[in-house]
Order: structure tokens, then sequence, then C-alpha cells
DNA sequence: AAACCATGCAACCGCCAGTAG
DNA sequence: CCTACTGGCGGTTGCATGGTT
């Protein structure tokens, strides 16, 4: 057997939370602020490990969680965003040497499968963060129950989100680039560049059928210089553009794939990295220099509201572009 | 009415990264 | 540098509930 979970070696409870200790992790927090999670079952009074009080607040107690069913934009938004940050991919025409790259790139990465070390799992915590009020495990448990099925019964493959017809020929007709995102809508802008992506009702809609074929090069973001502010453009890098301009670009891509997730909601770079993820995190610690009134605590308007400006990368950047950045340094011993 | 099955959801487990000492 | 600890995350499990046979 593996080793015991904490709970067992401190012979704490385990199991469905009563309301009594609901309470007192509730008016523990409410009143101190989490800090070291570690040490709220004690303070608390609690026979719990802290990491069950942790998920028990994040997942349960915290006061800006949206109880009740998805709204179906919401489960749209959450299909569109497992598209992209679900498959921790990214499609993109690229010269051949690139190719190359990819290829040491994937042989790695079977490799890394095979060994049983496979580091590519869904984001459910970056896609919850684009919806508030929500937690990754609700996400989590709506895709597995419900998404999944739906997307099955469109005809579309939810691991890949390809129409299951292609998926289930083996995609072997040799015509196919690379594609491991598989045909979001993202990938159906050309240029000139195509107004933003709307959320719309797509996946659901009966007259909806997945883009087949594309041909595609980066996704890029771009910010117009003259007329207004923020006059954010979206489209493809064109694939004629010189080597470095293009690496470039594919750099920033591996960077930051959570832009195309931005792409998806219209929204500029910045306004993404004003996101922030930890939420319940940034709610806390905002509170203890921001808080005047004794109830309403740190409570949060919105989660927009209370975050500061940033104009620096998220503090949690996507291991997205960090694996597949060391893999491919890896793979031309860079490392 | 009882047994069985399917579903939704809360919670746990184990791994990993970051960090303090 | 090494180790231990902690928080965070994704995958999985197990239970409660409702529906079906």
């Amino acid at each position: 057997m593996g080793r015991q979970s904490c709970c067992y070696k401190q012979k704490l409870r385990k199991g469905l939370w009563s309301p009594e200790e609901d309470e007192k992790l509730l008016r523990h927090i409410t009143k101190y602020g989490h800090g070291c999670w570690s040490s709220i079952p004690k303070q608390a009074g609690l026979q719990r490990c802290g990491k069950s009080c942790r998920l028990r607040w994040i997942n349960y107690l915290r006061p800006d969680l949206k109880r009740g069913t998805f709204s179906q934009e919401e489960e749209n938004l959450i299909i569109e965003l497992h598209a992209v940050l679900g498959n921790r991919y990214i499609h993109i025409h690229i010269h051949s040497h690139i190719y190359i790259c990819f290829f040491f790139f994937f042989l790695l990465e079977f490799l890394w499968r095979i060994l049983g070390f496979s580091r590519f799992s869904i984001r459910w915590s970056q896609i919850a963060a684009r919806l508030p009020g929500r937690t990754d495990n609700e996400i989590k448990n709506l895709w597995n129950s419900c998404l999944k099925k739906k997307l099955k019964q469109k005809g579309i493959d939810p691991v890949t989100h390809k129409p299951l017809s292609e998926v289930e020929n083996g995609e072997g007709n040799g015509s196919n680039k690379p594609s491991l995102v598989g045909h979001h809508p993202i990938h159906q802008y050309t240029s000139p560049p195509p107004p933003p992506p709307k959320l719309s009702s797509n996946w659901f809609n009966p007259e909806f059928s997945p883009p087949m074929t594309a041909s595609y090069g980066p996704l890029y973001y771009g910010t117009t210089t003259g007329g207004s502010a923020n006059n954010t453009t979206w489209g493809l890098v064109q694939t004629q553009t010189e080597e470095e301009e293009e690496e470039t670009k594919w750099t920033e891509l591996l960077n930051s794939p959570l832009l195309m997730a931005a792409a998806l909601q219209n929204q500029t770079p910045q306004s993404y990295y004003n996101i922030e993820i930890k939420s319940e995190t940034c709610y806390l610690t905002n509170s203890s220099s921001s808080s005047s009134s004794s109830n309403d605590m740190w409570w949060p308007q919105t989660q927009q509201q209370q975050l500061p400006l940033q104009h620096e990368p998220l503090q949690n950047p996507d291991i997205c572009g960090k694996d597949m950045q060391t893999l491919t340094a890896a793979a031309f011993g860079h490392i």
C-alpha cells in the first residue's frame, strides 16, 4: 500500500462534514482568515486535517460561491475552455524546423506517458477561474457527469473536441497536420482579423457543426495603435513573416497558452492578466489591508472589483508552456 | 415493495512545486 | 544543497438519492 493519509496519521475525522463542523470552520475563518491551513483545525477545534478544511472552505463554505445548476452559457464556456485548456497542446501551423522540435517533444511525451509520468492534465482550476463562483471540483464533476455525454450526443469527441467520425477513422488520411487541440471554433479565424469569438451557444446549437478543415497560423493578439485605447484584434500569424518574428510569437504562445483562452472571452491580454486565479487567497490577503468594516470583512463585491491592476503575468503561470519549453529544450540538449 | 442501476456530488488520495530552515 | 513541510491541483472513490425493473 501507499502511504497513509494525513488524516489517518493523526486519527482525524473523515467523510462528510456535519453542520457543526461547518459552523466552526466558517466562524473561525470569518473571524481570523485562514492563514496557515494546517493550524486551522486546532484553532477552530476541529478533528480534521488542514487539507480537508481547505477543501471544505473552497468547495462549499466560501461565501462567493454560486450554488445551483449551471447556466447554458456557463456550460458553453466550460466546453470552449476545455477545448483550449483541457488539451494542453496548441495546434499551430509552423515551419518545418519547428515541426522537428515538435517531433522531439511528442517523442519525449510519448516516453513520458509510457513511464507513467504524464503531466498533461486538464486545467480545471484555470477553467474555474473564468467562472466566478464556481469551483474546479464542481466544473470537473459537471464535465464528467454531464458535458461529456452531451458532446458525445452531438457527435463530438469530448477529449479531442473533434467530430467522433473523424476520431473513429483514426485521422489516418495523412493530410492532417499534427492536430492536438481539436477543432475548436477558434481555429476558424482567418485573416483579415476576424471579429472576436463570441461565447455563443455553438456547441449545443443543433445547426452547429465543428469546423472540419483549417489551415491557419498561430493565434496572436495585437493592439492597434491608433483610435480607441483597447483595440485588441485577434488573428493569425502570417506564416510568411520572418522566421525570427515567428519564433518570437511561437515562444510567446508557448509561454502563454492561456492567451488563447483570453481570446475566447474577447479579453485583451491585459484584462486577462487582471484575473486572479487564486481568488480565495486573494480575498483573504487583500482583506487584511483593505477591510474596514467588521461585518463585511473581506468579501469581494466581485472578483474584478477587488483586484488591483496588475501588469505582470499571472503568479501561477500555466505549466503547459513550461512543460513544452522544458521538454523542447531537453530535446535539443539545452538542459 | 424490493432490488438493482444510474447519476450527481462531496470528499479523499497522491503527486508536485514552492519554500523555509 | 538537502530535507521537511505546506498548499494546490487533478484524478478517483464512495455515498446518497432518484429512477427503473
